[in-house]
DNA sequence: TAGTGGTCTAGACCACGAA
DNA sequence: TCGTGGTCTAGACCACTAA
């Protein structure tokens, strides 16, 4: 019964069990083979000397992520589709790496401009107040993949253009910026003249558009356009079916 | 205590607490305003004489469906940006329905086919086998919206063609092989001759293409290829981040 | 038959927000 | 101070799988 109860911690004097128990399993599956049993609710019950809707709650963590799978019956395994049941929220860096590319960047242009009407509205600022504006040519292998160009609100990013990183989300995330959601509007179009130099196509190839707003909480971090070369790239969703609401 | 642990209801004889507790809410906050309440977690509780593990383990289904979101020490609310979390498995039908536009579709093509070796691929059955190939002309407000190939084994849908539905997946829930998850790949590319006359558009305008998947439960129940007017389409996804594996 | 995950109970303490 | 969600306990029965 209850009587044993202990409660939550403090979020600042300690870590949550689940949380505990779920990075645990994190770490131990880490480079498993999908199929690889992981261990079993109540061996974890045992080992952690908690509750099992403990250990339920950080397996539930991970099969959210797409990283377990359970059989009922049979057990809990490291999933065998790993692909995210989920769009990660993943900058090029992490995306390309994911695919097994190595990615690399060109700086076109790093500065300060005044934010005009549409950057002021997705990052949530004031007009003309100014923002990081930052320009790349990516490539994957070496090979151009998309030119990009980024906005931050340049208040919450003091100094980034004087030691610009490889990564920005993983610069942010230093600085207590981690994106923790995001969204993508994607659609298609074809190459002008300056994007057709610099990604190496003919004027009119098809591309990829992608606008992504990120937020760390509610507040808007970074908006960004890339244009893809659709002949390189392909975008993958993972789709979920929802009841449908009644027609 | 557990002394009086009813534990769970077979699967066919009856819905489970949770869900029954999920599904009313669902119905409760329907076409509610953004922040209003929801009943509490206690007063479920009360309600439906449950314990509050139950009532919580159905709310965050709807918070994890983006319906809800908690605020703690204040309670559980309609989300704001009711936008999903995660992007939703939704037919053409679905989706313009939602956008607030009214779909319709001409039929250009149904017939039987022999199954070539991508669709048999993605479908998981053998080459040459029959499928059911249908394509489509879809509006949207009576312009023009996407031109759709969908592919269904034959033997999973049979007298499809003898009755074409106006949605597909409303027709495969009623058939009892109801879509649960699936994947979009996407790209751009531009319209050829045969789209462009379709479409009412030059030949070389910018389309957005999707190549889809879906499953029922593990097995394949449609492949689809669809290629949309970029001027007219743009699709939105949702990004959630996830904790990067240690570089 | 033993073990697994799925569901469920009837409580408990905590931190936080609003009054 | 009171109500809310967040965490946690120590059990229980069920359906299913595998030996």
């Amino acid at each position: 019964m209850g009587e044993a109860a202990v409660g939550a911690r403090p979020r600042s004097r300690g870590v949550h069990k689940h949380v505990q128990v779920r990075e645990y399993v994190r770490e131990l599956i880490g480079g498993a083979e999908p199929g690889t049993p992981a261990p079993s609710e109540r061996e974890l019950v045992q080992q952690f000397g908690v509750a099992r809707m403990t250990v339920r709650q950080a397996l539930d963590a991970l099969v959210a992520e797409g990283l377990l799978e359970r059989i009922p019956g049979r057990g809990t395994f490291v999933a065998h589709h790993r692909v995210d049941q989920v769009p990660r929220l993943q900058g090029f860096t992490e995306e390309m790496g994911r695919r097994g590319m190595t990615p690399t960047s060109r700086t076109l242009l790093a500065r300060l401009e005044a934010a005009g009407p549409g950057v002021a509205r997705a990052l949530d600022i004031n007009l003309g107040e100014p923002v990081v504006h930052w320009q790349r040519l990516r490539f994957a292998d070496s090979a151009p993949m998309c030119v990009q160009d980024v906005y931050c609100a340049s208040e919450l990013v003091p100094g980034l253009l004087e030691a610009l990183p490889e990564s920005l989300y993983a610069e942010l995330e230093r600085r207590d910026l981690e994106p923790t959601w995001g969204e993508d509007s994607v659609d298609a179009g074809v190459a002008g003249e300056q994007e057709a130099k610099l990604l190496g196509v003919a004027v009119g190839h098809p591309v990829l558009r992608v606008a992504r707003r990120t937020f760390s909480d509610k507040r808007p971090v970074e908006v960004s356009r890339s244009t893809y070369r659709a002949d390189r790239f392909t975008m993958w969703v993972p789709l979920t079916r929802i009841p449908q609401p009644r027609a």
